[in-house]
RNA sequence: GGUGUGAUAGCUCAGUUGGUAGAGCAAAGGACUGAAAAUCCUUGUGUCCCCGGUUCGAUUCCUGGUCGCACCA
């Protein structure tokens, strides 16, 4: 795991040659088929080398979600290890490698009715009546949740009017126990230098045109999948809301922006083993997992 | 060369009727259980351009300088 543009997939394909082993990607942008310069996709030639499991397996018109891909990577990588003693997970999408590290705790899905009901009901009647509902529901989770983050209001209320019980009875936090073991192998690099690497790394997805696939895709631009660093900027150009340059350097910022994010994360997990990405050597990480 | 005008946070600027200053953006830190590349929260000490002067006290007023901009020659 790592921040974006940290240099992951030009690792792991090299550990995976030495190891024999099958990529399990982490990503979730990478598992859309229809978004690939602006996702770093491994390109055709690096998939070629070796194997991997959902990169392009779905598409944009799938309501896909980190639950569903722990259900998925678990069948997979069960499927996998009958043939071989180590696999690579490898993403920066931290609550996709959540969900399989630690696993999300059993929740019924959400009829459709219901989710588009509680949208409409923020939309119309906004956040505070959501506040107020999610406060008779689940008092517990109304002192916890950050009341001002709508999304995560949505959720669990979307959770208290499926089941009629309080979210927070459902969210134990429990972790999973998986038959395998695992060892978290983090990238990183100083801010300044990986910064310049996701910068560099914009223009260059612009050289292989980006503008091109986002016009493409333009039509989905309604879509979760294309709510997305590199995409959503590029949709806003083309809307008229700024210039290029402007877009282009808000596709930097915002890259900035998550790279910060991920990094937030990964480092409140301590059972991750921190490598330079620039100086690490393979050898020092086979050694973390024989 | 002359006249006018400006110089304050990394950037764009506000402000102080004289008691050493604050917004937006950037940046940093954090949260996170089925939208997660999503969504949300917190954080503002900086020679107030420089040298003098007036004053108990100057970033604020005054003289001079430096640099930018505009106009005139």
């Amino acid at each position: 795991m790592g921040p974006t543009a940290v240099g992951k997939t030009e690792l792991s394909l090299c550990l995976a040659e030495v190891l024999h082993c099958p990529i399990i990607s982490a990503d979730s942008r990478q598992v859309y088929k229809e978004m690939r310069i602006g996702t770093a996709a491994p390109t055709e030639q690096e998939l070629k080398r070796v194997k991997h499991f959902f990169i392009g397996s779905h598409s944009v018109e799938e309501n896909y979600s980190a639950g569903q891909y722990e259900q998925e990577a678990l069948s997979v990588i069960e499927k996998l290890f009958e043939q071989h003693d180590t696999l690579l997970l490898v993403g920066g999408s931290m609550m996709y490698i959540d969900a399989v590290c630690k696993g999300f705790d059993e929740m019924p899905s959400i009829d459709p009715e219901i989710r588009h009901q509680v949208r409409e009901d923020f939309k119309n009647k906004g956040i505070e009546y959501l506040q107020e509902e999610l406060k008779k529901r689940d008092p517990d989770f109304y002192e916890k949740i950050d009341l001002c983050n709508h999304q995560r209001l949505m959720r669990a209320i979307e959770v208290c009017r499926q089941t009629n019980m309080p979210f927070s009875e459902l969210r134990k936090g429990k972790v999973a126990e998986r038959p395998f073991q695992i060892e978290k192998i983090g990238l990183d690099l100083p801010r300044a230098e990986l910064y310049s690497r996701i910068n560099k790394r914009v223009d260059q997805m612009l050289e292989e045109g980006l503008l091109e696939e986002a016009k493409t895709l333009y039509k989905y631009k309604g879509l979760n999948a294309l709510n997305t660093v590199g995409y959503k900027e590029l949709f806003a150009y083309m809307d008229g809301e700024y210039d290029f340059e402007e877009a282009v350097r808000l596709i930097k910022q915002d890259s900035r922006h998550y790279a910060k994010r991920q990094l937030t994360w990964f480092r409140a997990d301590k059972d991750v083993r921190w490598f330079n990405a620039d100086s690490v050597k393979i050898d020092e990480i086979i050694q973390c997992i024989s």
